[in-house]
DNA sequence: ATCCATTCATACTAACTGGTATCTTCAGAA
DNA sequence: TTCTGAAGATACCAGTTAGTATGAATGGAT
């Protein structure tokens, strides 16, 4: 099966599954998952129920599929950071900005992951704490490392860990990309705020992709 | 009305507000707003449904109530520091402890507020983004006034605003007094990461009550 | 002791919605 | 043109629950 080559009708259902996560996202977030009916959804697809469990088992694998993208996506660009080698101060100079806009990108699913927790069916609210857990692991052992070679000064790494990620993650409560500041000025400014806390020893290796 | 004596016949009637307050606090920080039904309140609290429309006229105002109360308890903290007339940089000194133990004592009520959002009626969705709205504007205002006296150093004041809002808020969502972390010890250490986010000028004024 | 009013339990309804059984339609093959 | 099979629309069901009408019971006042 794998790395075969896909066919048209497995594009066709990887399109429709798309299609469905996106018109599903808009909705949970607009109005919450459970104020959201399946009817809701298939109208903005311009389908039926029907279709829905054609491509989804049930609601629930829909808002277990949401909620997972969201840390995923931040546990790449950690991942991402920790790949390129370097020691853990510019690690994290170079994961901050990217996580930021990350957040901001991908906002409407990280505002779901949040918010609809307790809507998950139990074995899913595992996999998700899972997932949550490895994320806060991996920055809080970079910063770990930092402390230990003195690149970073930071008394309790979790607490920091948690600052950090808090901080960034109530982006997707306040941010709006319709307001005055741009996606990436914010990433800059909340990037800059975030090292801060961190009291990097070289702040000058601050880097914001444009 | 006002300034009148309470009756018995009023203290009974709050007795019952508080405890069926707490006990729907409890179930929807548990299972979620929708999944809760209120006859689990009601059970929960030895009592039957009507019991609980004799104080509440709905399932919908305790939820506005519980979300309300988490923003009044932060408000209280910032309005207690800035009451204090000091300047801007021991104002947050003092405000930030306050803050952080406030949203440990009131985290699940403030973890509603922050995950069922989506389930109040407009009219009190509104409501509560006004207070929300004027807290943030609160601490961003010390915080304009620290850059301008020279006290505090921050470039973007609502950013810095938001940053600190959302590290201490998170804690509603890791924060787990069974866990090895006393409130206090949790309560200093925050502390610490966010006070050096904003480089006081003055950082060792930092005051942690016991 | 009796009466009365308020409080709350019992029992019910109406509305909603996740999920599904059935039928229709349409694209492609022969 | 006809056949076939799958995708999806129609129509439906069953379970759940917010909210309420009614009646019982309790406790205070006289």
């Amino acid at each position: 099966m794998a790395g075969e080559r896909m066919t048209i009708g497995d594009e066709v259902a990887a399109l429709k599954r798309e299609r469905t996560l996106a018109a599903a996202t808009e909705l949970f977030y607009e109005k919450g998952y459970t104020n959201t009916t399946l009817d809701d959804v298939a109208e903005r697809l311009g389908v039926t129920k029907p279709f829905i469990y054609k491509n989804f088992g049930s609601k629930h694998m829909l808002l277990a599929e949401i909620c997972a993208s969201g840390v995923q996506a931040a546990q790449a660009e950690i991942d991402a950071a920790i790949a390129l080698g370097k020691g853990p101060g510019e690690t994290l100079s170079v994961f901050v900005p990217r996580y930021v806009e990350a957040i901001i990108t991908t906002r409407k699913a990280i505002a779901i992951n949040i918010r609809e927790e307790k809507n998950l069916l139990p074995a899913d609210a595992v996999t998700l704490a899972r997932l949550r857990h490895k994320f806060v692991a991996s920055v809080e052992d970079v910063l770990r490392r930092g402390r230990d070679n003195g690149e970073i000064e930071v008394t309790d790494p979790r607490i920091s860990a948690f600052a950090i990620v808090g901080a960034v993650s109530w982006l997707t409560f306040w941010y709006n990309p319709e307001g005055p500041l741009a996606a990436t000025e914010v990433a800059e400014r909340m990037s800059a705020v975030v090292l801060n806390l961190l009291e990097t020893v070289q702040p000058d290796t601050l880097q914001i992709d444009a």
